[in-house]
RNA sequence: CGGGGUAUGGCGCAGUUGGUAGCGCGCUGUGUUUGGGACGCAGAGGUCCUCGGUUCGAGUCCGAGUACCCCGACCA
């Protein structure tokens, strides 16, 4: 039993991550992947990506944008040009000095996200601010040099899309940003059944070179956060680091103002430890790779020919509907094990056909969500696709509910108490209090509690008011979230 | 980059004093099984991380190297 389990939750979070996902059939052993760092995502983790990519994908071009594709390789020098940039950067750059058998005359960097050379092409694809705004994004790999990584949550190579847009105006690409995030944070929420907390990050942890970063906040099983889709103001640092220039209306020349907003592989990881159980995975019916698994029942030849054209019948009716769905075909494994295997994959539907079921026009219905006799009712064979369809629904609904039941029991406003502030993250849990902001209160807090700021929450409880800083003391305007994060 | 550890069949491990390399799981074949993690029988599978040394003889002892893992400082 315990052999074939994950090392539960309770016992050790970290253990119960690493686990599943090899268990759950997402990745290759980390510990056997030839390279350091880096994931062989297996298909069925790829096609949970997939399913992540089109709904983020679809969701992009509905708000005019288009995707392109810029060179894995960006030459050394263009890095250099944004002074923050190069700086955040420099530490986990990929370097490429030899191609071909030859040294390069520049370097090349090989991309940890692509500001520099989208900049350099849009500030030759500008002229007017008839060209504007423009609105792009790209599919991808980027490379970050990690000492420590994590499948999915840290990677050095990882896959993600990273949106890049012009503007003529600050309020145009401030609206961008903010819309994009709000695109991120309805995504993860109605898709990922994930509830996210949007905010602005602090100075300190905002991206390198931005004039201002945005975050979505989720948080995990364990009480920690997760950082899942960030959106940047990048002002005109990149524009005028690029020369990406407009003429406006009264034929003035003008510096464009740009954003970049992007989520990444670590979305998986998110849906893993928002929702996993001591079972497995737990996936959100709408990204779900399988959707509906059939486990077909039978003893013997005689039983077998009868069970079939039910669970043939019914699987045809499911996938007619446009539901994914697998039928579960192996031979020589009890029924047992594979109501236990495709637990582990998170599946939220098992459908059982058995000889008894055949006999009654009924089938064994069991979510996923509801593990055991409580979660199993029988049902009749007229109308499954309805009767799935409404489950789907009910466990998209239930591992919203549960992820946001469990977040707010865990969400804790602090006013001016700076030792129960500290205990309340020490204790795995988000605390939301008065913060200035400023560079000095966050390492405070960072050597007493291993936490830093997660955000400035967009929604303000107390919006217009002031209160004391819970370092400081001196009265401020906003509230930040801190916890533990990943 | 600092501290600790590991390296033996696909995976997890054992291997005593230096003397023919083993167990569990998995895998292949076969028969009985199958409504919550089935079992019998028969098989396949090894450069014991690498290089060097000691020895009649090294998985085991010595030296060097390499890789990986875990714990701390930086990060979508």
């Amino acid at each position: 039993m315990s052999e074939q389990g994950v090392t539960p939750q309770s016992v050790d979070f970290s253990a119960w991550y690493n686990d599943i996902v090899v268990k759950a059939d997402l990745v290759d052993n980390p510990e056997r992947t030839p390279v350091r760092g880096c994931m062989i995502i297996k298909p069925y983790g790829y096609e949970l990506w997939e399913a992540i990519r089109q709904g983020l994908d679809k969701r992009f071009k509905a708000t005019g944008h288009q995707n392109a594709y810029f060179p894995l390789f960006i030459p050394m020098s263009f890095l250099q040009r944004e002074a923050e940039h190069v700086e955040g950067f420099a530490p986990e750059l990929a370097v490429v000095t030899h191609g071909g058998g030859k040294e390069l005359e520049e370097p090349y960097v090989v991309r940890p996200t692509s500001e520099t050379i989208i900049g350099d092409a849009m500030s030759r694809w500008i002229q007017s601010y008839r060209d504007l705004p423009l609105l792009l994004n790209q599919w991808a790999n980027v490379v970050r040099w990690e000492k420590r990584t994590r499948p999915f949550l840290r990677t050095s190579e990882f896959l993600w899309q990273e949106g890049h847009t012009a503007h003529a105006t600050y309020e145009d690409a401030q609206a961008e940003t903010l819309r994009m995030l709000d695109i991120y944070a309805e995504f993860a929420i109605h898709e990922a059944a994930i509830p996210v907390i949007k905010g602005q990050k602090s100075e300190q942890e905002k991206f390198a070179g931005a004039l201002a970063s945005y975050t979505i906040e989720a948080m995990m099983g364990d009480g920690r956060a997760l950082q899942a889709g960030t959106s940047h103001n990048l002002g005109q640092n990149f524009a005028k680091a690029f020369n990406i220039q407009y003429v406006d209306e009264s034929n003035k020349l003008q510096y464009c103002w740009t954003t970049s907003w992007g989520v990444s592989t670590r979305m998986i990881g998110a849906i893993i430890m928002a929702h996993g159980d001591d079972k497995g995975l737990r996936l959100p019916p709408r990204l779900a790779p399988i959707q509906v698994v059939i486990v077909p029942i039978y003893r013997n030849d005689d039983e077998k020919s009868r069970v079939m054209p039910v669970v043939e019948r019914l699987a045809a009716e499911l996938q007619d509907a446009g539901l994914r769905l697998h039928v579960d075909r192996r031979e020589n494994l009890s029924p047992g094990f594979k109501y236990n295997d495709w637990e582990m994959r998170g599946v939220p539907v098992r459908l059982e056909v058995g000889p008894r079921d055949v006999d009654n026009n009924k089938a064994a219905l069991a979510r996923r969500d509801i593990l055991g006799k409580e979660g199993k009712q029988f049902v009749d064979q007229a109308g499954i696709v309805d009767t799935v369809r409404q489950l789907l629904e009910d466990i998209q609904a239930s591992l919203l509910r549960q992820a946001t039941e469990f977040r707010d029991g865990r969400l804790h406003e602090v006013v001016g108490d700076y030792d129960r502030f500290i205990d309340i993250i020490r204790g795995g849990e988000w605390a939301l209090t008065w913060f200035s902001g400023d560079a000095e209160g966050e390492a405070k807090i960072k050597a007493d509690a291993q936490a830093v700021s997660r955000c400035f929450p967009l929604e303000q409880p107390y919006a217009g008011e002031s209160g004391p800083c819970i370092v400081t003391g001196q009265m401020t305007d906003r509230m930040a979230y801190f916890a533990k994060a990943y």
